[in-house]
DNA sequence: TCAAAAGTGTTTAATATACACCCATGC
DNA sequence: GCATGGGTGTATATTAAACACTTTTGA
């Protein structure tokens, strides 16, 4: 596989013409659910600007790498996951929004399951953060990450990708509470219920919860590919 | 403004390190609506593989334009027109997609109105075709026209947009037939005319039709901005 | 026996859909 | 006077929202 993560992005933004070229990036806003929290995976800035401020995990797409391919391979690289929940989102492409030189970048979100991820650190630190306490971030990052929460809020209203941040076998208390982490607000849960199973998307697992503190509940799986809808 | 639409395409894309760099672009899928129909402007390629065939509107990126910028100087270029309603739908980035080289585009699709269009020739052939009627377009133009045409109608479903395909002054049955050319089908009149006046966007200009063959309707206009959000 | 959440229906409100008649104008 | 579309309201169906009690388990 390509790798263009290695290189320094100056080898990428180079004056022909008495002018910088063009490069391109895939930014990622990997969102995970834990303690009934939606977080996002962010990475410690490495440019001297942002020193000490965070940023969301993204490189540069090499010429012969495919934009989709590169922000799986961003995923890949940083969760060890593989066939996740995939959406592009916009592209942000303001002359000035890198300090290094002229990079268009392609947002992405994605859906994983915290568990399952193998967090590859290498030089920079990552971190799960709450999508409820969130710094200011490097670059335009903020608003990138505005961007995807937004348009995973919307998603989620009429298409059920919420799984995508569950294990495999989940209560409707847990899937519940992603639904809620991600719109900000409680939701009934007669409704909730009702709405869900009316879909006909769960497969009855005629499994129970374990080691809960309470009355464990049914667990479900969701009968379809959650893999994303791109290819 | 910066021009990169006279430089040829080999130009941007220059062999470096032993790869071909990446260049962007901009497609604009730009509707129209005339004669109750939807029509997308479309060029006669001019590149020797797609002989005779038509693509969408667009141009290269300049590393020193904005990609929005980029998407509006295509459609001034192009239609005359300035303050166009423009929304950014998704970024193709396959490697293969172009074939000169690796062009990453960002499609847009904006809604103009045909009567104030000037439209530029320059030395290839504009057409206004009936998006019922498309015939197959070079590169992948036609995904890129499907993906803006099925994010247009999605659009219209909640947002009101129609208004930018229609004079500033129009009546209610031209509003309506905008968003039965969209939608592709038949909508209720009465129905219609209660949604749309219940959502308080219309200003009633009283004044009526003219030169109409039937009772002239009441003429109204948008009580509002009608250029993009992305501004 | 207590705490915590599971499981389960009905009532009400809001929204969307279906549908028909008289009116004003140009020809 | 006829063809064409303008203008208007109501009844029905569908969907969304509000709401409470009993049950099961672990501690």
């Amino acid at each position: 596989m390509v790798r263009a993560g290695k290189k320094n992005i100056n080898t990428h933004i180079i004056k022909i013409d008495g002018f910088f070229k063009v490069a391109i990036s895939v930014d990622c806003a990997i969102f995970g659910f834990d303690e009934r929290e939606l977080k996002v995976l962010l990475i410690k800035s490495d440019q001297p600007q942002f020193k000490g401020k965070w940023s969301l995990l993204g490189d540069l797409v090499s010429p012969e790498e495919d934009l989709d391919k590169a922000a799986y391979r961003v995923l890949k690289e940083r969760t060890g996951l593989e066939n996740v929940y995939l959406e592009q989102v916009h592209t942000f492409g303001s002359v000035r929004r890198h300090p290094t030189g002229r990079v268009v970048t392609t947002a992405y979100y994605s859906l994983v399951n915290i568990e399952q991820c193998r967090l590859t650190t290498l030089e920079n630190e990552l971190h799960w953060h709450s999508v409820t306490e969130m710094r200011p971030l490097a670059f335009d990052h903020r608003l990138i990450f505005d961007t995807c929460f937004k348009s995973l809020q919307n998603k989620i209203v009429d298409h059920p990708v919420g799984f995508n941040l569950l294990p495999k076998k989940f209560s409707l208390r847990e899937l519940q509470h992603v639904y809620e982490a991600i719109l900000g607000k409680s939701l009934d849960r007669r409704n909730f219920r009702k709405k869900i199973l009316s879909m006909e998307i769960l497969q009855d697992l005629n499994e129970i919860e374990d080691n809960v503190p309470h009355r464990p509940g049914k667990l479900y799986k969701f009968n379809g590919n959650t893999k994303t809808e791109m290819f």
